[in-house]
DNA sequence: TGAAATTTGAGAATAGGTTCTCATTATCGA
DNA sequence: TCGATAATGAGAACCTATTCTCAAATTTCA
């Protein structure tokens, strides 16, 4: 049933090629000159799509913003307060608890999030 | 022009008294046996205006909703991801990059916010 | 190629949290 | 205690990201 239209191939090129995770609207952005006229709904059905085949995934920034990214080994990411832009981060290696955290008697850490914040390379 | 309410105070109390950012349901929720019959849209407005007096914080958490805390000194958030609950985590020492963070070139890191998952020692 | 069925684009509709409106109530200085 | 005025409660209004609707276009496969 799932077929292969060039609007649903732009969406998943532009998150594979992307270095961080992307908004609904950049993601858009960037597909109109891949399919001159592509639409909003079909950016949101196939990410949706996506979601639920588990290549993609969300990401809520705490500008309370919902990115998207390519499913993919576990990483941090950097916000930069000057461009609002995201950016993936590696060199984190443990999955569980980070480093530094002082986690309460009783409690279990499955996963962990980190944000960064300060100024990218192309701002700075 | 700002007058002591017990509205205002029961917000604040219930604020400084809590062990992790509170959603303004929760707020709301446990402020009606101090002010019976107080409603949402005062929890609102006393947390907006907190939030810009600067005394009260907004923390956006994964699960893309907002909650509010007392503002402190840096720490972490634990969500447990049975009740939901949000806990405060101390044991961070450093305000900037947090370790283990590799931060590509020419990328000023200025703050850091960290949110572990798990089971609270209330569900485990 | 042709028919069946999914996908698309546009705009309307939705949903949930937050803010606004306004009559009433509470606060606070004189 | 009184009066001026800020704060409250209830519900309407708002906002905006996301989903839905439906006719038209595309894809797929016999």
């Amino acid at each position: 049933m799932a077929r292969n239209t060039k609007q649903r191939a732009a969406v998943q090129e532009i998150l594979d090629s992307a270095d961080g995770p992307l908004l609904p609207e950049d993601i858009l952005e960037r597909a109109q000159p891949l399919c001159p006229g592509i639409g909003a709904a079909t950016i949101y059905r196939t990410l949706r799509a996506l979601r639920e085949s588990g290549g993609v995934r969300e990401v809520v920034t705490p500008d309370q913003r919902v990115r998207y990214e390519k499913d993919g080994p576990h990483h941090h990411h950097f916000q930069c307060r000057s461009c609002d832009q995201v950016f993936d981060i590696g060199g984190c290696r443990r999955a569980g608890t980070p480093l530094g955290a002082r986690v309460p008697k009783g409690f279990q850490v499955e996963e962990h999030e980190v944000f960064l914040f300060g100024v990218c390379a192309a701002c700075a």
